[in-house]
Order: structure tokens, then C-alpha cells, then sequence
DNA sequence: AGACCGTAAAGGTCAGGGAAAGTCAAACGG
DNA sequence: CCGTTTGACTTTCCCTGACCTTTACGGTCT
């Protein structure tokens, strides 16, 4: 099995025998561990836990930094991770609106977090950002919100 | 946790624990109580305890000195505003940072769309944007989420 | 008493070193 | 070809020490 594969299972374990639903890791322990390269659990986290995956990660540099991963709520984890995946690598705006007013119709948002994220993916908020970025930024911010939202 | 951390911690529940509504402090005692140089005090404090994240500080050097620091309260409405205003056109994601951990401490914010602003301003959501528009998206972003979130 | 001065006792500033995580592109392997 | 692995370089954050500025206090001189 790849070293990546094994540094993932790691990781899922952590987050799992933890009773805070986050683990929190030390990036060169984890390499020492693994006898990797540092950068390598960086490459692990973006493949393996991504916002399409469900996963939210904080991190802080310099000493005694670390690295912080959490996983959606499992209650309303499906339906928000079905539309997780469907916003894709790019989403208009049309879109991005639907699928929000979708999942507050379903009662998975309150009306407070729904109008901020609306607010956000609106083409006024994006307009600094270079046109052909627009889409791509528009579902970057949109996945990090929804899976900051239903993490605790 | 990182000594910074707990000096942090500590001026905080002098200031909670006080009627006063300031904490007062001696910098070279506070040094030796948490065995660091006292210079780390000045690094906690601007890095913690900037105008930006809500708090004023004033001192005083020579026989009796001090350093006080005081939690800057607002009418929400003029913190909202204020808060907007110093967002600018363009933010950095470490201001973007400390002025919605600012308004959320103040109570402006509930605890999920904090999250969920936090979320959206972050280096992470923002990658699909050229590094040169970052900041200026994040700023249109910030001001636009704090713009409909206050408006009800 | 009042002005002056010296010293000690605070706090302030700044640059730098080291620790940790982040980025990116190239090399590698099935 | 595509996913993995690597390492050079960058950025952020913590901590320290050398040096500077301000203030209080006490003593001395007129």
C-alpha cells in the first residue's frame, strides 16, 4: 500500500478515536513517522481530505504549530455532501443561489448563515476577481463554507 | 501550547475576572511569572490585543509602571460599520481574521456564521483566485457577507 | 522651599534566529 | 498517463537579547 494510503488511514483513525471530532497533528512528526518528506502530508490532505470529501482543515505555522483536520457533522452529512459535490470545480451564480435556498428550504442552514452565503457567492462580491477566475472562486468559497458550517 | 498562547489566556480572564473592565499588569512580573523575556509581553500584546481585534492599551514606564488593557466596546451598530470601513479594498487573511473574530467576541456575530465568514475569507477558499486579486476578493467578499448579515 | 541632577526602575523597539507549515514544479513508478 | 514522492524555496509565527526612552524618587545646592 502507498505511504499516502497509510498516512490517510492514520489520520482517519485519529479522527476517530478522538472525542473532540478533530485530529490535530504535528506535520513533521507525521513525516518523521512515515519517514516522508514534510510536504508529502500536505499532498495526503489535499487529495484525500478536501472539502468535497467532507473534511475542514485549520492550521498555524512557527512553534508549536499544527495542523487541524475535522470532518462534517454526521447528521446532515449526506445531503449537505450531495451538494458539496454538486458544485463542482466551477458553479455560476444562478446556481450556487439554488443550491442554497435548496438545502435552507431543507432546513439545513438557518436563515442567518443562508444570507451570508448567498452574500458571499454573488457576482457583486466576486467582481474583483478576474472573470474566467470567477466560477472557480464561486465554488472554492461556497464548498469551504458548506463544510465549515455543518463541522463543529 | 505555545507560551504566547497562555500569557494570551491569562490577560483574558484578568480582564473578564475584573469589574474594572481593564486588566493592569506589570510586564517584567508578568515575564517572570510565565519565565519568558519580558519583550514576549509586547509580542502577546500587539499580536493579540491590537486595536483590530478590539482592544486599547495604554502603559506607563518607570517606578509603578504598568500596561493596561482595555476591552474597546461599541454600540453594534457603529462596530459593524467601523468593521466595514476598515476592511478597505483589499484585506489581508490575517486582518480578514481578526476583525471577524473581533465582531463575533463583541456578540455581533453568532458562532456559525463566524464560521462560516471565516470560511469564506480564508487562504484555501480564495486559491482559485490569481494571487494579485486575493486580497481585493476577499475584502468585496468580507464587506459583502457583513453588509447583508447586519441588514434584519 | 524650590530647582536641579543622578540613579534606578519600569516599559518600548527592533532585528534576528529558529521552528513549523505552505507552495510548486520536477522526478519517479506502476 | 496519472497518481505519488521529493526537495528547494517561501511564509508565518514564536522567542530572545541588545539597546532605547520615560518616569519616580531621593539627595544636593542655593
Amino acid at each position: 500500500m502507498a505511504t499516502s494510503d497509510l498516512i490517510a488511514n492514520f489520520i482517519l483513525n485519529a479522527i476517530d478515536g478522538s472525542d473532540s471530532g478533530f485530529a490535530e497533528l504535528q506535520r513533521s512528526a507525521l513525516a518523521e513517522m512515515f519517514s516522508c518528506v514534510p510536504s508529502q502530508i500536505n499532498y495526503v490532505i489535499s487529495t484525500r481530505f478536501s472539502p468535497e470529501r467532507g473534511y475542514a482543515v485549520e492550521s498555524r505555522r512557527g512553534g508549536g504549530g499544527y495542523i487541524r483536520i475535522t470532518r462534517v457533522r454526521q447528521t446532515p452529512r449526506d445531503l449537505m455532501m450531495h451538494t458539496v459535490n454538486a458544485v463542482g470545480e466551477t458553479v455560476d451564480s444562478a446556481t450556487a443561489d439554488a443550491l442554497i435556498r435548496n438545502i435552507y428550504e431543507a432546513g439545513l442552514l438557518d436563515k442567518r448563515s443562508a444570507r451570508v452565503m448567498l452574500a458571499a457567492v454573488g457576482n457583486s462580491a466576486l467582481r474583483p476577481a478576474a472573470p474566467e477566475d470567477r466560477d472557480r472562486v464561486r465554488a472554492s468559497v461556497l464548498k469551504h463554507m458548506l463544510v465549515n458550517y455543518s463541522s463543529d
